[in-house]
RNA sequence: GCGAAAGUGGCGGAAUUGGCAGACGCACCAGACUUAGGAUCUGGCGGGGAAACUCGUAGGGGUUCAAGUCCCCUCUUUCGCACCA
């Protein structure tokens, strides 16, 4: 009903043309931009004009959008209007990250095959990103579920699996019994399945796929210091990922025989304080340790306790509730020995509960002198505690009476040791060089890094995702799919029956193949790869979309490469960012690229919530950019999240805010549209206009231009605070509205006009579009000239200065702009209210500060 | 537990290098116009006080002519890590 009166009353007189009416002008807009793509297309790489790669990360085709999205892309579409408008040829492309569980699931549901739901997701999102009037090349798009994009990733597979990068190893995975399938991790609700609550998930073991990111461990960890451009939140969130420990190996020999081990077998621990090993007194093994298997084998009650610890430390790793193993370390003793290399004493064996399997080497050598935990863990069980470090008093020499047990345990480093043979006395760090030296030349240990970083786990047993380019034959063992069989398809035609398993494995026609070696039967691998795999490289795909002889050119990702501006949610912070990262280098070392990081910038954006809460359906809190669209236009929608907060801060939604935003478009409107005089000018009129016959009133109108120009292009280059520069705009427009321009002359409002549409642009852009066609020169505002300021323009003529006294604001005064301070000075101590603050005082100093203040300090 | 970020009106937030706290917007209040409307325009809007003035940026202390901003302690919130040997 409202609609049909707003738009008749779009094409009555013109005091109609004085209403704002979103609705209209962005759908005529939407439908222009549609028709002419070449707009928003980037030349490649053959371009004169200097490149800028602005991105945001390409989402899952859910099938709508949210406002999380949208905060995502206004942010990047505002960037990318900007640097056009300054003159670059901009890549700004989008696609989407099209394989992954939710289709599979969807299929389940709704009897829809994965590709055809993924697809018509595409299409409904793909339609509302259009709606929202992002500027992105659509001639670039990607969907990673197809065969042109997914071929690629196989490609890649090859490459990796020629070098060493890929390998297969026997690896656990939580395998539910009902559904016959693999869990992610995700999907573990409570050590149980999550569509079957009282099926208990068992760990199983499989042959998987790897990929070898260890290799890059330190080149990654490395590349982060160069990485300035990238929050510092997400560098050390890597580099705690990535984990990097100096430290060493030294091997223990058992007393006695290990049943499976033989005589006197080796225990070998990782410790980053070789130095303190006179002062350990025990060995601890994890439960999952291979000689703990063994000496629990020898008693019944240490059968019982060792799977209890492997029963807890499986419960705690699925419920995700880590903590409830810390305040609980327990183990106990096996009654067996080692000897101690350096001192010759022997030391028991203890299983404990909390030492990890998978980090180091799944045993410790325990110092309780000097570790929190082993200081703890000793306590409870009675062991010995040895001092080998000289507890460094914090206090001076003469104060500290305090006894050693006071400070235990002390683990710094910045002392000398004692009771450590002939290594007393030597300072802890000089001890752990000569020791871990000691240690190799006697060939019972030697110096070691590890790292926390794992090799990449790509396989997965689902079916929605590109095929591992791999078969079987029973005689040449694991042969790659030649390149020239590249793509291998992944089957559309199949039926998801078991709840999210794939099918591939019971597809025969798949499954069966020839061996490209011997010529007889061979299987197809029937995992698929993880989806973090397909956005590994996306990015680079964006430069040469169409390629259909390799992933890209390397001319044009060289031109595009690094991106220079990333812009993502800080929940991809670690996997898809290492990943990516991992991906570039190997494409490097195989001569692809020249770059060495992905992107030179990256910008995490801050969370959109509404009432305290993240957006969720369980909370009923979310708020759909259709909706919103549909109250208050798409520029409004856009403005307002760029508006409510700086882009890195989460962001409250409040309906109130979107309509005081778009209130502020429909006034910008109004002084542009409804400006008869301005409009019927532009077209004829120059904008030439001398500043000198401007009246006061204009002359503050145009000072102000010129300050909000300097705003605006300042928060552009540094710190993306868009919100002060749409206030910087509400400011402008307030200061133009009370008929400060009434008498300016035409050519000064034109320019005025024009100017305030250029500075819209990246922030409403079908309002910037439909009024540059009022007032621009014909051209597309997208690739005008963003706006200059003029500094001198911009300089107030008179400045208030406060004046203090002794801190406080007694008054103010007003003076010609760059006044002497000595003539501020003296202005300001004959002012009438600074003779009364300071009556029956002496005056001991004056300070002025320039533009400022002057503050008088009187005793 | 460790680490990081943050804490400013009724609300979202400004204050870029220590220099007038509260820009801009929302909500609210009053008024104007009125085809009585969730439109538009004008004005007001941190607390106390009639006013002069005074208090005020989580709380406490400090440095400084001057502190939201710097330093120390405490509290709260969010995020990350969580036995990494």
């Amino acid at each position: 009903m409202t609609e049909q009166k707003t738009i008749t009353m779009m094409n009555e007189s013109a005091p109609e043309r004085e209403r704002y009416n979103p609705r209209a002008i962005e759908e005529r807009w939407a439908a222009r931009w549609e028709a002419d793509p070449s707009l928003y297309a980037a030349e490649n790489a053959a371009s004169s004009r200097k490149k800028y790669y602005v991105l945001e990360m390409l989402p899952y085709p859910s099938g709508a959008l949210h406002m999380g999205h949208v905060r995502n892309y206004a942010i990047g579409d505002a960037l990318a209007r900007f640097m056009w408008m300054n003159g670059y040829n901009v890549l700004h492309p989008m696609g989407w990250d099209a394989f992954g569980l939710p289709a599979e699931n969807a299929a389940i549901k709704n009897q829809t095959p994965p590709r055809e739901w993924t697809l018509k997701n595409i299409a409904a999102m793909k339609k509302q990103m259009k709606r929202l009037g992002f500027s992105y090349d659509w001639s670039r798009e990607i969907t990673t579920c197809l065969p042109d994009y997914y071929r690629w990733n196989q490609w890649f597979f090859l490459k990796l699996y020629e070098r060493g990068l890929a390998y297969r190893k026997e690896s656990k995975v939580n395998w539910c019994p009902e559904c016959c399938t693999v869990l992610a991790n995700e999907q573990v609700i409570g050590g149980c399945c999550w569509r079957h609550e009282d099926t208990p998930v068992v760990q199983k073991s499989l042959e998987q796929w790897f990929l070898r990111t260890t290799q890059y461990s330190d080149e990654l960890l490395d590349g982060l210091d160069k990485l300035t451009g990238w929050p510092d939140k997400v560098r050390t969130m890597q580099r705690n990922w990535i984990g990097r420990s100096e430290g060493a190996q030294v091997s223990f020999n058992v007393d006695g025989r290990v049943e499976g081990f033989g005589d006197s077998p080796t225990i070998t621990v990782f410790t980053t304080r070789i130095d303190t090993i006179y002062g350990a007194t025990s060995v601890q093994l994890a439960p999952q340790h291979p000689m703990a298997q063994a000496l629990a084998g020898e008693s019944s009650h240490l059968r019982r306790k060792f799977e209890d610890f492997i029963e807890e430390q499986k419960k705690a790793k699925e419920t995700g509730d880590i903590g409830a193993l810390n305040n609980d370390k327990r183990g106990v003793d096996t009654g067996r020995c080692v000897t101690n290399p350096f001192s010759g004493e022997k030391m028991p064996i203890w299983i404990a509960n909390y030492i990890l399997t998978d980090y180091g080497t799944g045993a410790i050598m325990s110092v309780p002198a000097h570790d929190e935990r082993d200081y703890e863990f000793a306590n409870k069980y009675g062991l010995p505690v040895k001092v080998v470090v000289l507890p460094r008093r914090t206090e001076e020499p003469g104060e500290s009476n305090e006894r050693q047990e006071d400070v235990l345990p002390y683990t710094g480093e910045e002392s000398l040791l004692i009771n450590s043979g002939e290594y007393s006395g030597m300072p802890c760090a000089a001890a752990q060089e000569k020791m871990a030296a000691a240690a190799e030349v006697s060939g019972f240990g030697k110096k070691t890094v590890i790292y926390r970083l794992k090799d990449w786990g790509v396989s997965r047993q689902r079916y929605w995702g590109t095929p591992i380019p791999i078969l079987y034959c029973d005689r040449c063992g694991i042969v790659p799919v030649p390149e020239e069989h590249l793509p291998v398809i992944l089957p559309e035609n199949v039926e998801i029956t078991q709840q999210g398993g794939s099918p591939l494995a019971n597809m025969p026609e798949f499954l069966n193949a020839e061996c490209p070696t011997c010529r007889g039967a061979a299987r197809r691998e029937a995992d698929t790869m993880d989806t973090f795999v397909d956005s590994s490289w996306y990015f680079y795909r964006y430069t040469d979309p169409k390629n259909g002889k390799a992933p890209f050119d390397s001319a044009q990702a060289d031109y595009f490469f690094p991106i220079d501006q990333y812009i993502g949610g800080v929940e991809h912070a670690i996997l898809h960012l290492i990943y990516s990262r991992f991906w570039t280098k190997f494409m490097r070392d195989l001569g692809m690229i020249e770059n060495d990081e992905p992107a030179e910038r990256l910008f995490t954006q801050g969370m959109v919530v509404r009432n305290g809460a993240k957006m969720s359906k369980s909370k009923g809190n979310v708020v759909s950019p259709d909706d919103m669209i549909a109250q208050f236009g798409a520029d409004a929608t856009r403005m307002y999240s760029l508006f409510a907060a700086p882009p890195d801060r989460d962001l409250d939604w409040q309906e109130t805010g979107v309509a005081g935003v778009a209130r502020f478009l429909s006034k910008m409107w109004r002084f542009i549209a409804g400006h008869s005089v301005a409009s019927a000018t532009a077209m004829n009129s120059e904008s030439g206009y001398r500043s000198s016959e401007l009246g006061p009133e204009a002359r503050r109108v145009e000072r102000k231009l010129h300050q909000t120009i300097r705003r605006i292009t300042t928060d552009f280059d540094g710190r993306w605070h868009f919100n002060t520069s749409i206030a910087a705009l509400m400011e402008l427009l307030n200061e133009c509205a009370q008929g400060a321009i009434e008498a300016a002359p035409p050519g000064f409002v034109a320019d005025l006009q024009r100017k305030m549409v250029l500075l819209i642009a990246p922030f409403a852009p079908y309002m910037a579009a439909e009024l540059w066609e009022l007032v621009g020169d014909g051209s597309s505002v997208l690739r005008h000239q963003w706006p200059k300021f003029d500094q001198a323009l911009a300089k107030e003529e008179e400045v208030e200065y406060a004046i203090q006294v002794n801190g406080k604001i007694k008054g103010k005064i007003t003076v010609p702009a760059g006044s002497l301070q000595r003539v501020v000075e003296e202005i300001a101590l004959a002012d009438e209210k600074t003779i009364i603050a300071t009556a029956g005082k002496t005056i001991v100093k004056v300070i002025v500060i320039a533009d400022r203040l002057v503050n008088i300090v009187a005793k």
